[in-house]
DNA sequence: CGTCTTTGACCAGCGC
DNA sequence: GCGCTGGTCAAAGACG
């Protein structure tokens, strides 16, 4: 299905393998021969059919949550995975599906001791978009710029703009690749963005495209690659929004959840 | 006038 | 102890 969108995610997952580095966070073996730790977090058949391509690191794990061949985004069991994964802290929990293609792949990271050792709700997504600010549904509210020495493109740091609420998040381009950006999520919010649960809760047919312009799902692209609904702009454009409240979503989840 | 961005200064952690 | 680096603070200005 991404491949018949024209924008290359197959191309995007060959460009992006999993760095060398996140498969230290494997265990011994790797994931092939731990069966029973890939299958820790099992979701809803065909749950994976529709993600889309997007990798979630947790930097200060230097671990990677890969979804390769197709772009992500935390459908209700895909969400419940990430939750699963937060809750552990983090890691601790592996998951690998085969979408059929043979390279489609999710995959956690850290040991279990590490889970317990380094609570975290600190979650980072990797994703192409023209503009540096990912519209997630919350306020922010830039507090600081930084030239980093690992990057030659400047940092950007915000800070939930709700009362009481701590969360940071850290936008800066891809030191490799400007083309994408790079945001982290640092804590949980303590409250709602307004339309958030309504947007993770809702079904993914294509015909809901209109239904919230800021919001708006990537999934609800024709599946056949035949519609004119979405450009390829707008496809990125949404895919940037959606990887974003997912972002946020899934730590909020992690937080109820505990 | 309230909110937000900008930007230089400051602070803490870390390695040498 | 010192320098480097990343993260945060806070004053000043811009903007609606």
């Amino acid at each position: 299905m991404a491949a018949s969108l024209g924008l290359g995610h197959d191309t995007y997952a060959a460009a992006y393998p999993p760095p060398a580095s996140s498969y230290s966070c494997f265990p011994p073996g790797g994931l092939a021969a731990d069966t029973g730790a890939v299958r820790e977090f099992p979701p809803a058949p065909g749950a994976f059919q529709d993600l889309l391509l997007l990798d979630a690191r947790a930097p200060d794990d230097d671990c990677y949550y890969h979804y390769s061949s197709a772009p992500v985004v935390f459908a209700a069991a895909e969400n419940e995975m990430m939750s699963s994964m937060l809750r552990r802290g983090g890691g601790g929990g592996y998951y690998v599906e085969d979408g059929g293609d043979g390279r489609r792949q999710a995959s956690g990271c850290g040991s279990a001791g590490n889970a317990a050792a380094r609570p975290s709700s600190r979650i980072g997504f990797r994703t192409r978009s023209e503009v540096d600010v990912l519209d997630d549904g919350f306020k922010w509210r830039k507090y600081g710029k930084k030239a980093v020495k690992s990057s030659p493109n400047p940092r950007n740091y915000y800070r939930c703009s709700a009362e009481g609420c701590g969360v940071k998040k850290r936008v800066e381009r891809d030191r490799d690749d400007p083309r994408y950006v790079v945001t982290t999520y640092d804590g949980v919010h303590n409250h709602a963005a307004p339309g958030t649960t309504a947007y993770l809760n809702a079904s993914p047919p294509c015909s809901s495209a209109s239904a919230a312009p800021l919001l708006a799902a990537p999934w609800s692209v024709p599946s056949s690659g035949s519609g004119a609904a979405c450009s390829d702009a707008d496809w990125e454009a949404r895919l940037h929004a959606a990887a974003a409240v997912a972002a946020a979503a899934a730590a909020h989840s992690s937080e109820l959840s505990y």
